[in-house]
This record gives C-alpha cells, sequence and structure tokens, in this order.
DNA sequence: CACACGTGGGC
DNA sequence: TGCCCAAGTGT
C-alpha cells in the first residue's frame, strides 16, 4: 500500500464537477479585494507572489502598493539601482527575494523583449521562482491549468483527501501537485488554485479551522473522520541557534557613525549594518575583540567606550545574542562602497536590517 | 535531502 | 515568554 495508491483511493471519492463548483462559487462570492487582484498584469502577479513567500497577506499588502508605484512595470524595476529596489524591501525579509527577483526582471527584458515568460520550462528558469511561484504565474496570469502547491494547498488537500504524509518534506509536494493536477477545473484554473489558497487562508486555518463554514466540509474526508485538527502532519524545525554578537556604533568628531556594507551573498545580503563581529563566549572582552575586528578588517581605529545594552534578535535559524557598544572613531578610513562615515540623518538613505532598526532608534532617541 | 534565509503577529 | 506560523527558493 504505496502513497499514489492512497492517494487515488481518496481522489477516487472526489466527484470534480461538484467540488470545482463548491469551491469556485464559495470564491466568486467571498474573496477578498487585494490590490494584486486588480488585473492580471504578470508583473504584478509575479511581483505579488515573490512577497506572499513565507510573508503574510497584511504585511504584504502596503509593501506592494510601494513597490508597484516605485517600479510599475518590468522595465522600471530592471533599470533601478540595487539600493533602490532593496529600500522598498526594507523590513520584509528574505532580502535575496528582492534581488533576485529584480535579476529575473532583467532576464525578462534582455531575453524575453519584456514579456513575461507563460511556459512552465522558461518560467521555472527564473531566479527566484520555483515549483509554487512558476505555478501561479502560469494559472493567475495565463489561465494555464497547472498545480501551485503552497502551505495552503497542502493544509487544504491533506483535510480533504486524508493525507498524512510529512508536508515539511519537500518530497510531499508531488503528492499534492498530482492532486492538483487531477482536480483542478480546466474553466478556470486561475480562480481553482487561489480559491485553495484563500480557503486556507480564511476557513482551512493551521488552528481551530472553520469546518461549520466551509464550502467543500461535504467533500472533506479529515471532516467525516473527526480528524481536522490532526491534519497536516507537519514536522517542528530545529531552534535558532544563539550566536553572540558585538556591534559598534562609533562616531567621528562631526558626529558620522560607521557604517558597513555585508557581503552580496549570504544572510542579509547586501544591507548596511554596524560594525559587528561574532564573539567567541559572549563573554568577557567583548569589546576588545570588536575593536580589533573593525581594524583589521576596515583599517579604522577606534575606541570603545560603553556598553550600551544588550538584546536578542531572532532568524529562522541563529538568534543574534548582541552587545551593543557605543565609542569614538579615533583615525577614520577612506570611505569606499562598502563603508561610509554617515550623520544620523542619512541613515534612512541606507538600507538596514530590523536588527540594526533597534540600534538607530538608540541612536535617535539619544541614548547613545 | 537538510539547511540557510527574515520578520511580525497570534496565542 | 516561547513557539508556531505565512502564498518558498537556492544550494
Amino acid at each position: 500500500m504505496n502513497k499514489t495508491h492512497n492517494l487515488h483511493k481518496s481522489l477516487e471519492k472526489i466527484n470534480k464537477e461538484r467540488f470545482n463548483k463548491d469551491l469556485l462559487s464559495w470564491y466568486r462570492s467571498e474573496q477578498r479585494d487585494l490590490p494584486w487582484r486588480q488585473n492580471q498584469d504578470p508583473y504584478r502577479i509575479w511581483v505579488s507572489e515573490i512577497m506572499l513567500q513565507q510573508t503574510k497577506v497584511d504585511t504584504v499588502i502596503p509593501y506592494f502598493k510601494r513597490f508597484i508605484e516605485s517600479f510599475p512595470t518590468v522595465y522600471d524595476l530592471a533599470a533601478a539601482p540595487e539600493d533602490k529596489v532593496l529600500k522598498a524591501w526594507e523590513g520584509l525579509g528574505y532580502y535575496s527575494r528582492a534581488r533576485n527577483l529584480q535579476s529575473a526582471v532583467k532576464e525578462v527584458v534582455e531575453t524575453y523583449n519584456g514579456k513575461v515568460p507563460d511556459t512552465p520550462e522558461q518560467i521555472a528558469n527564473l531566479k527566484g521562482v520555483g515549483p509554487y511561484t512558476a505555478g501561479a504565474i502560469l494559472s493567475i496570469a495565463y489561465n494555464k491549468p497547472e498545480p501551485a502547491v503552497d502551505g495552503n494547498v497542502m493544509r487544504v488537500f491533506s483535510r480533504i483527501l486524508s493525507i498524512w504524509d510529512d508536508i515539511a518534506k519537500p518530497s510531499t509536494r508531488k503528492i499534492f501537485e498530482e492532486a492538483v493536477r487531477k482536480l483542478i477545473s480546466e474553466e478556470n484554473p486561475s480562480h481553482f488554485n487561489q480559491a485553495l489558497m484563500e480557503l486556507g487562508a480564511m476557513v482551512c486555518t493551521p488552528k481551530s479551522p472553520s469546518c461549520l463554514l466551509c464550502p467543500v466540509q461535504s467533500h472533506c474526508q479529515a471532516f467525516a473522520e473527526g480528524v481536522q485538527d490532526e491534519l497536516p502532519v507537519k514536522s517542528k524545525k530545529k531552534p535558532p541557534k544563539p550566536v553572540p554578537m558585538a556591534v559598534g556604533v562609533l562616531k567621528t568628531m562631526e558626529n558620522e557613525v560607521l557604517i558597513h556594507k555585508r557581503p552580496s551573498t549570504g544572510l542579509l545580503a547586501n544591507l548596511w549594518e554596524f560594525p559587528n563581529h561574532e564573539t567567541l563566549s559572549g563573554g568577557n572582552a567583548q569589546d576588545e575583540q570588536l575593536q580589533a575586528f573593525i581594524e583589521e578588517s576596515y583599517g579604522v581605529e577606534t575606541e570603545i567606550e560603553e556598553h550600551v545594552k544588550n538584546f536578542e534578535h531572532v532568524f529562522s535559524h541563529i538568534k543574534w545574542k548582541l552587545a551593543v557598544y557605543s565609542g569614538n572613531v579615533v583615525k577614520k578610513a577612506s570611505e569606499t562602497e562598502e563603508l561610509r562615515f554617515v550623520n544620523i540623518d542619512q541613515l534612512e538613505e541606507f538600507t538596514f536590517p530590523v536588527s540594526h532598526q533597534k540600534i538607530i532608534q538608540l541612536l535617535k532617541d539619544g541614548t547613545i
């Protein structure tokens, strides 16, 4: 009894025509009025799908509006300086999404004459466009019957079809793609995929699903068995690893602050930061380690004056345990593309991660 | 495959 | 408070 066999057995119980009618009529009457649903411009759909990755709708809305105002077309985004794009993304997180999006948009302009491609092969080859986003653009913008399997779809279908595979495992997505291919409405693939996600967001929620309001309750095998609260099966991820870190807010005689641009790969790539250094134990001599690091790496001579405060910032996989120090720049270095001395008022021209926004606030309120 | 990669909100 | 979650992708 393999997974495929189980899936086929569950699919046999679904009346596709009636399921689609119930799902799509619900979507037509209950769908939210969202800014990326104003039209089917593939570029707008694309931008929204990238922003919505691992990010709540309410968080995305203001970012989407501002982003489209700043970069209304693929040509505007392709031509924009990267720092402007990152600035528009500031606070959204997963910043490589923004850089990958711009990179892919440039490819669309150069290779596809500015038209977002409409074939699975071409669109899936774009940077930052994986199996989900490819299917989302193809179905929503071009109305092609392609699966767009995200967390919502896996949750909804795990319940409807009583699928007990661990949705945290990468291989499990294929099972749901197969289910979607079997059930997707040929008349309206766009609404079908969006309706599944809308249902997952509004009704078939992770905790306390509103089964009594569900338009496809009569099709749901988990509800029939009373096991909707046990699905989907999802294994837990590792807790973030603590990383002790010393950060310096170093000022020149002219009251400028030393800032540094992070490398173009890895965590918070190409964002700006106050000079910081991972410290071995988080114990003693953090200030001396930091001071030595700044001199060796940037050629800037500093003197740390005082320990301002400690705080934590939690990422997906690590937890920075930040010790903030203030001090002075004794000897400046020449400014480069990645090393600047700026006034406090100028900081907003640069893109900082949220972890450093907390430090900027200390500067602005006079704590430092 | 497992892990890197952010953030804010809910309970 | 701490943990889980949210329209995933790259390596």
